[in-house]
DNA sequence: ACCAGGGTGTTACCACCGGTAACATCGTGG
DNA sequence: CCACGATGTTACCGGTGGTAACACCCTGGT
């Protein structure tokens, strides 16, 4: 029947020492974990890169499938939109360990893992253009920016919810009207603040100098 | 006068080294640019770390700049909006080699450069959170919407950057003004497509299987 | 009964990398 | 004349990704 349970239980290995030591963790220690050696994992999955390859398409590949789900649901566009952005959110939010590592190369890494999940960005953004190229009218420039908009938007989500699941600032549900509240031009609608004369103040490195005005 | 011209000249050839050969260049390969040998970097930098930041610190502080003197360039919104915007795609447009090296750790690096930057990223972020909140009228929620926002939008630049440098798909203009309709909520003001009776097809990979509907 | 073959495992090794210690050299100024 | 700091060197360490060569066991075909 499965032709091969070895390679998932030394995926499930590597995730444990990954998940314990860091991104960085050496195929030593991976191998130890599973009670091996090297060379059988490289029999396995080729080199270094082939095993993080395999360990993040499986970490992704529900959080894509069920991303993609949600952008075909039949809501009106405000409610897709947010069902969408809260289906991201909650991926990442149930495996903050996993999403953390994958992202987040940490210091002392010998191999780069961030750009392993570059591909399952790309689908993302794949997905999102297509679902605008085909659901949304955007006149003759309906190509071009639907491309432009996928990618934006996957990026968009990628670093506010980066953000988010670090801080914790707020609530999903509230998080995802602040996004959705973005995508629908509030930050357009909005007023200028009255007391917009203050002469935008050097602020020289990242100390929020934030007085709320009295 | 100058307390460290040396300094200066090393980072030149590590410059040099690392656009012809990667990020993943190697410190003896930089030393060997430079004329010299490994220790000399060490007592410089410290460590490959501390190259590497200096390095980007260099690269991103003239960036890094512009965009805050755009953001606080007095204009209507939507034009200091799409002036920000234009800022940063001009600087990225204008050293591609180096935003590249930056941002796309390239396989078999040995060393993540690519969240080197990310330092940067924060500082921008935080400028446009700054902007933000002060100078838009956003009721209750504006601290957390600024935030939300600032991280959101550069993210949402970033990605949308990346992809342009890499495929070119239009002018710098145009690239604006996409980025900026986005962001003036086009994207949920556009009409539904009247063919929107086709149910999703499933679209496994990437292949992109865009028929035109004849 | 025998042996071929594939999966699983091992030890021992290589080249290279980041980083450090110890030593040599040169120019300058008290 | 010598002390001193910057600049430079060679030689080395521990660890890493990756590989070669060899050993074991278990199945199955003849």
């Amino acid at each position: 029947m499965d032709p091969e349970p070895r390679r998932e239980q030394l995926l499930n290995a590597a995730d444990r020492v990954i998940q314990r030591e860091g991104p960085g963790a050496s195929m030593n220690a991976i191998a130890a974990e599973a009670g091996i050696t090297k060379p059988i994992l490289y029999r396995h999955f080729g080199d270094r890169n082939g095993l993080i390859r395999a360990l993040t398409e499986r970490h992704t590949g529900g959080l894509l499938a069920a991303v993609r789900a949600a952008l075909a649901e039949p809501l009106e566009r405000r409610d897709r939109v947010e069902h969408v952005l809260d289906t991201y959110l909650a991926g990442i939010e149930s495996r903050p360990q996993v999403y953390r590592l994958l992202t987040h190369p940490e210091p002392g890494d010998p191999s780069g893992a961030g750009n392993a999940l570059a591909p399952a960005l790309r689908q993302i953004a794949g997905e999102i253009t297509r679902a605008v190229a085909g659901q949304v009218d955007l006149g003759a420039d309906r190509e071009l920016l639907a491309e432009v908009w996928g990618r934006a938007i996957t990026g968009m989500v990628l670093a506010a919810g980066d953000w988010w699941l670090e801080s914790r600032p707020c609530s999903r549900t509230r998080m995802v009207q602040a996004l959705a509240d973005l995508l629908w031009g509030r930050l357009a609608a909005a007023a200028d603040l009255p007391t917009a004369a203050l002469p935008a103040g050097p602020a020289p490195t990242a100390e929020p100098s934030d007085r709320p005005t009295g």
